[in-house]
Parts: structure tokens; C-alpha cells; sequence
DNA sequence: ACCATTTGCTAAATCCATTTAGCAAATGGA
DNA sequence: TCCATTTGCTAAATGGATTTAGCAAATGGT
């Protein structure tokens, strides 16, 4: 039967139709800017090709130009993290914005997965990796052979000096500033401080810039807080547990600045057992967390901007820098908690 | 200078050193089961390929073989919803076991991003598409030329009735047979119970399941509820609001059977505004959201099994099933509201 | 009118692994 | 010893796009 053939459509095909060779029509759909060919075989090439719904096969492709018009997206964690979410959406944003695709890999942190995925990943030619660090300060990166381009996102690698990272330092400042124009200064407590946390040993560096950044906007204005207590880890019960204690001691504190949304989650809670109430006890936190907007009153907090870390990762693995931290500002998010 | 040549190795190389033909070397690196070359042909070429570190080219690989060993994971929303992370785990750690990789695609639910989400993926001549609906009941699923592999996840679609999804009608029955068997009866209030969610024309097909199996339980014993408010969004306010009205309609309520977790965190709030205790009044919601954890008491729950709906998505489209729905059992996580 | 360019296009090589068809040597059977 | 198998392996085609080298015709300069 001269039935319709359901063969995938080549570039020979639309050469053929088009009464050329698939030389000009490559060099024509690729957009060649050199070619001496004629207006009318442009013409006649685009029409056959949209006429037969052309679509390139990406494996040839790879296999001639070594490009895959995708990023590999390798996270440690998409897992424990909320924040994973965010940063693959931004990431996902600015890779279909530039006609890229991302091809999502996770390690878990263990070495050999690491191994694996690098592995996976080039495998399939990717133009590029994004290693996204939730935790870790420094990343331990196996050694990439080729010249892939990489680019660490919330975090850093001295082996590879591209990275993004949100501006801690800054969003550090602007927590205390925001307390000290509300008119908090002497009775001010720091939830959750952590001392190695400070010394960068332990955590992601980036939280030991966010303390650090507290600590000289308070220097700068010739505070320092009324209490401080530290613990390990962030959760809601450790908040609310510190937030007692500092209760106890210093029952004239009024303004709680909490190192995570989390802690300050805690923090309602204690103050509600403790009969005070929030805008009463200001509280200021970072991240933006889901719960920051669920919380009576809206906890104001300065927010990790994912999104626009994600997509700033992938604009930078596609443009041609070549070193150095690109800082993302940390946005105060309003709410009712000041 | 004799160095040390940076190209890739290719299967040619590790034939030359094995003093084979490449017919050779790719039938015994491919495990191929018929084919007649010696055992000292097999030794020879596994150890030139591990002396080389030879990695096939999958692009190669793929031209010749139609098999990428990718996934697309077609989602509407990554955004959106908290839920995605955990399919996108499960889905994750599900195809590492068998070797393949995903690829990440998002459409907002828009027709022409699915249209260009699916060309991106067939362009890249995945070995099958896992579409997951965040939302909608129905997925809009444009026609895919080749004889794709699909599967549905936490949707069904009449193209392709290969899906997976929570097991809702038996989760709803077990959140009233806990709440029965915890001595409740005549004093049990359903919070955003939703008339049109009912008909299945609003929300997720698998809300609407939700919901009459709660009906089903209470029918099966006889009871009724004493009050149900009914709203279109299931935020925290909306608990909120609705579990003060019932507490005005009915100071009588021992229970609280929200639809979900962020009703019930409203309702622990509006529970501490009127002065009433959790455990005092039970609560049993849905989902399993992050926050259910952080609530004191802690909140029970019928869990919506993400990681693992992810997971058995993966394997059905690497299986060889045909058709049908894959229900994936809710677990009750238990804490302290009951 | 004659050589030098320019214009417009194509043949063939290339990227790398898989697979079919088939050759030559070794073995088996009578 | 001679033909028929079996064993062990290879040459060459294939998949689809890109790119280099280069051919033939048209145009330009004098």
C-alpha cells in the first residue's frame, strides 16, 4: 500500500523534498551565517521541513557537536530538604527559557553515588553540571575529566570556582537593622547562635556568614543581645525549648531574632505557653519557610531566594564567566511578627 | 610529544588493545548470550576496557539503539506543591536502581509548554514518560506520536491507563475506623468537607475518593457527623475559621476529622483561641505534611505516600504492565492529637 | 575573449556503537 | 580422506546530523 510510512522524519527527508542536498538543509536549519546559499532554497528548505514537522534527532546531534542542550542538575539531597524544591523550580525556569532541559541527579552525599551520577552524567554528553550542596560547606567533587563546565550552587568547591550563594552576610545585617528601626536595642535575644557554627567548622558556610553579618550590624550599632542560647540543631522543638530559657532568665527581652524559621516555629509555641504574645515579643527569622505564612501572626523573615539562585546557577553555567561567588540578596518578607 | 591523548575512548580503542575487532568488543561488552567468541576473547576485552576506562557513548548508543536509559518526569507543577519532592524522590531513587536517569520537565499546566515538554523529551528519545499531576483530575496529554511508553502518577488520563495513585478511598476509611476504635462516635466534625469535591468535579479525582471512603466508614457504622464545614481551599486560615464555627455550632465535639494537614494546623490554632486542648479534643488529618510533624502534640495522619508512589511509577513503566491503576496504600503515621 | 573570482551547491568523511552477513579454520562423521 | 558442521571472529552497513573539501556555472575585470 502506498500507506503513510511512521518512520521518524530525517533531515534527508526534508533535503529530498526540498530538491537539495541535507548539506544546504543542515546548514540552513542550523542557521549557518557564512553559507553563499540562495533566499529560495532557505525558503524551500523551512517549508519542506515545516511541512513534514521536522524534528532533529538529539543523539545524532550529540554524537557530531558534543552539545545535549542539557544541564545535569546534581543534588546531595533533593530529599531532607525543603529547599531543593525552590532551587530545581528556578533552575527549571531558566533552563527551559534557554532551550536547555535538566536532568535531575542525586547523591545522597556519598562519594561513590557522587561518582555515579558524574558518571551518568557525562555518559549522556551534558553541557554542563550544577552541583547543589544543601548541607555540606565544602563539596567533595571527584575529578571530572573533560572540560565540563560546573558551577556550585549553595555552596563551593575550591576546585571549581564558579558558584552561587545567597548573600547571608547582607540578609544577616538586615535582620538586626530591621529590629533596630523598629526601635529593639538592649533586649534583644539570638536563638539558636551556635558558637562552631560561627567558626565555619560546622553547617554550611553560608550560615556562618548570616551570623557573621548579625554580629557586626549589632557591633555596629554598639548592641549586643540580651541572651543567647545555642543548640545542634534547628528543629520547632528546639526553638521552643530555648525560647523557654530565655524566657526564664531575661523575662524583659522584646525581640526574638531566630537564626531559622524553624527555631522560630518553637519560639510561638514557647511564648504561647509562656501567656506572652508575638507582636508583643517581636520575631524576626530567616528563610521562608512554608510555615512562615501559616504561622498567626505571619513571621516576618528574611528569605532564601531559591528561585532566583536556581535560575541564576543555570544563567551562569551557560554564560561564559569563568570564577568567582555570584551573591544573591536575601528579600525581607514582611509579615506580622514586628 | 608522546602524550597522553585527552579524546575520549572509544569502543575502537579498547578492541585495538584487545587485538579484536569492535564486533567483538561491543558483543561481549553488551553481554550478548549467543555469540560464539572465546572465553579468552571475553578476558581480554573486559580487561582492556577497565585498563582504558572505557565508557560507552550514549549518544552513539542511543542513534543505534532507540534506548537512552532516561525517564522524562512530565510534572505540572514542581512549584506549587510540597508534593512533589517526595515523588520526585521516589521516582529518583527507582530509576538509579535500574541504571536509568530523569529528566525533569515542567508545564504549569499550560498546553503549550506540555507540547513542548514532550517534543523536548521525544527529541531526546526517552525510554518513557512519567506525567505527574500536582492537581488537575483529568491531565490534558497532547498526542504523542511514537509508541511511547506512559504512566500517569497521581492522575489518570483516558489515553493512558497505566497510573498510579494514592489509595484514598481505604486512607479515609482508616481515619474514621482510628477515630471509632479511639471510642468517638456521636461527636465527630468533618472540616472542609467540599459538596462539588464530592462529585468529583473540583480538586483531584483522588479527593473525591478520599472523601467517600470517609462516608463509607461512618455509614458502615452507623454513625453521622455532627457538624462539617465546608470550604473551596484547604489552607490554614480556612481551619481556622471553620473550626471556630463548628465550636460555636457544637461545644460538644470530641473530634476533628480535617482533609488535610494545613485545615488541621488552622484548627490547633483556633483550638488554642477558644481555650480547648488537643488531645482533649482529638484531631486526625491527611497528607503527612512537614508541618504535621512540627505541631504539638504532634499530629496524626493518614500519609500520603509520595516517596513511594514515585518509586512504583518508575518500576510500572519499566515493567511490562499494560493497564490499570496501581493504588499505593496510605499508612497512618501516628502521634500525639488522638 | 580570456583568466580570476564569486556564487551556489554537493559528495563524502565523521562522530561511535550495534548488528548482519559471511569468511576461514577447526572439528566431526563415515 | 572428503564433505558437513561448528567455532571464532571480522568487514561493512547502519542510525542521522554536521562539516570539510571542492566542483561547475556565473560573473567581473581588462
Amino acid at each position: 500500500m502506498a500507506g503513510v510510512s511512521k518512520k521518524r522524519v530525517t533531515l534527508a527527508d526534508v533535503a529530498r523534498l526540498a530538491g537539495l542536498s541535507s548539506a544546504a538543509a543542515s546548514m540552513i536549519l542550523t542557521g549557518r551565517p557564512d553559507t553563499r546559499l540562495s533566499a529560495e532554497a532557505h525558503r524551500r528548505v523551512h517549508e519542506a521541513a515545516a511541512q513534514l514537522g521536522y524534528r532533529p534527532n538529539l543523539a545524532a546531534q550529540a554524537l557530531r557537536t558534543d552539545k545535549t542542550r542539557t544541564i545535569a542538575f546534581i543534588s546531595d539531597y533533593v530529599a531532607t530538604t525543603r529547599y531543593a524544591n525552590g532551587l530545581i523550580r528556578g533552575a527549571l525556569a531558566a533552563a527551559q527559557e534557554a532551550g536547555h532541559v535538566l536532568l535531575l541527579l542525586e547523591t545522597g552525599g556519598e562519594p561513590d553515588r557522587e561518582v555515579q551520577a558524574i558518571e551518568a552524567a557525562l555518559d549522556r554528553q551534558v553541557d554542563g553540571i550544577i552541583f547543589a550542596a544543601m548541607r555540606a560547606r565544602e563539596v567533595f567533587v571527584p575529578t571530572l575529566p573533560s572540560a565540563t563546565r560546573v558551577v556550585m550552587l549553595n555552596g563551593t568547591s575550591s576546585r571549581f570556582p564558579l558558584s552561587v550563594l545567597p548573600d547571608e552576610y547582607a540578609g544577616g545585617r538586615s535582620a538586626v537593622e530591621l529590629l533596630v528601626s523598629a526601635g529593639h536595642r538592649d533586649h534583644i535575644a539570638l536563638v539558636g547562635h551556635n558558637q562552631i557554627a560561627e567558626q565555619g567548622l560546622f553547617r554550611s558556610d553560608t550560615v556562618a556568614r548570616r551570623i557573621a553579618g548579625i554580629h557586626s550590624a549589632m557591633a555596629d550599632h554598639g548592641l549586643s543581645f540580651a541572651a543567647a542560647e545555642s543548640c545542634w540543631e534547628w528543629e520547632p522543638h528546639h526553638g521552643f525549648e530555648l525560647t523557654l530559657k530565655i524566657l526564664a532568665q531575661r523575662p524583659d527581652v522584646t525581640a526574638l531574632l531566630c537564626l531559622n524559621d524553624r527555631l522560630a516555629f518553637g519560639a510561638y509555641q514557647a511564648l504561647a505557653e509562656a501567656g506572652r504574645s508575638v507582636p508583643d515579643i517581636a520575631i524576626i527569622a530567616f528563610d521562608n519557610d512554608e510555615i512562615a505564612g501559616y504561622l498567626r501572626p505571619g513571621l516576618t523573615t528574611v528569605a532564601l531566594p531559591h528561585e532566583e539562585m536556581g535560575s541564576a546557577a543555570v544563567k551562569l553555567l551557560l554564560s561564559s564567566d569563568s570564577a568567582g561567588e555570584h551573591l544573591v540578596p536575601m528579600p525581607i518578607v514582611s509579615r506580622a511578627s514586628i
